[in-house]
DNA sequence: CTATAGATAATCT
DNA sequence: GATTATCTATAGG
């Protein structure tokens, strides 16, 4: 019989890469709002972009907290970015939200983000909280208990064409092949034209 | 199509 | 006081 309920905790308690990697095509609703990951990007202790990579603050304490716990942080004065903790407890890791397919609550949506196209509704890790209407009382909230709710791909979906770019916007311009994409969907935050396929991931 | 400026405030040095 | 895992509008080719 194939699961039908939420990921698991143990989803998370991996390297940040591979539950990256295997986010995309999964579902991601806040209050029943929200459609299919097409794009995330991993980040990890030691890399210089990742927020924890100075060590332990208030901000950034989910982080280091329990896996599969949702870390938001505020960023440029205005917007809201959503993560999920990975790896252990005690590591500074995590795997940043950065687009959906909007699938349920279009019209909210619509409403929250001040835009008609569906592709700008969640293209975007700003876009993509804002629609869903994430803000700072969904930090440390486990994304496996009501209001959040992170689902595995149905099984008999196919299962999407993964690559890997640099990660977005990151200081520094490094360029790990650490984003993961959905090759095929037209939801991208930038399309793939535009960011060249790296190997490894 | 690409490039750039401006918005705007928490967080960190 | 500087920086920021972004977005939007606008200007230019």
């Amino acid at each position: 019989m194939p699961s039908v309920g939420p990921l698991p905790q143990s989803f998370f308690a991996r390297s940040a890469l591979d539950v990256a990697r295997d986010l995309i095509g999964c579902s991601f609703f806040v209050a029943g709002v929200g459609g299919r990951i097409v794009e995330t990007e991993a980040y990890r202790q030691h890399d210089p972009c990742c927020h924890a990579y100075n060590g332990r603050t208030e901000r950034n304490a989910v982080l280091f907290g329990p896996p599969g716990h949702l870390y938001v942080y505020f960023t440029y004065g205005m917007h809201f970015c959503a993560n999920t903790a990975c790896e252990e407890e005690g590591t500074g890791a995590g795997v940043l939200l950065r687009a959906l397919e909007p699938a349920t609550g279009l019209e909210l949506m619509t409403a929250r983000r001040g835009v008609e196209q569906p592709r700008l509704l969640a293209s975007g890790p700003a876009r993509l909280a804002q629609a869903l209407g994430i803000g700072r009382a969904h930090n440390g909230l486990p994304v496996w208990e009501p209001p959040l709710a992170l689902c595995p791909r149905p099984a008999g979906a196919p299962a999407p064409e993964v690559v890997t770019t640099a990660r977005i916007g990151v200081r520094g311009g490094d360029q790990r092949p650490w984003r993961f994409v959905d090759a095929r969907s037209a939801f991208l935050s930038r399309p793939l034209t535009r960011t060249p396929i790296l190997p490894g991931g």
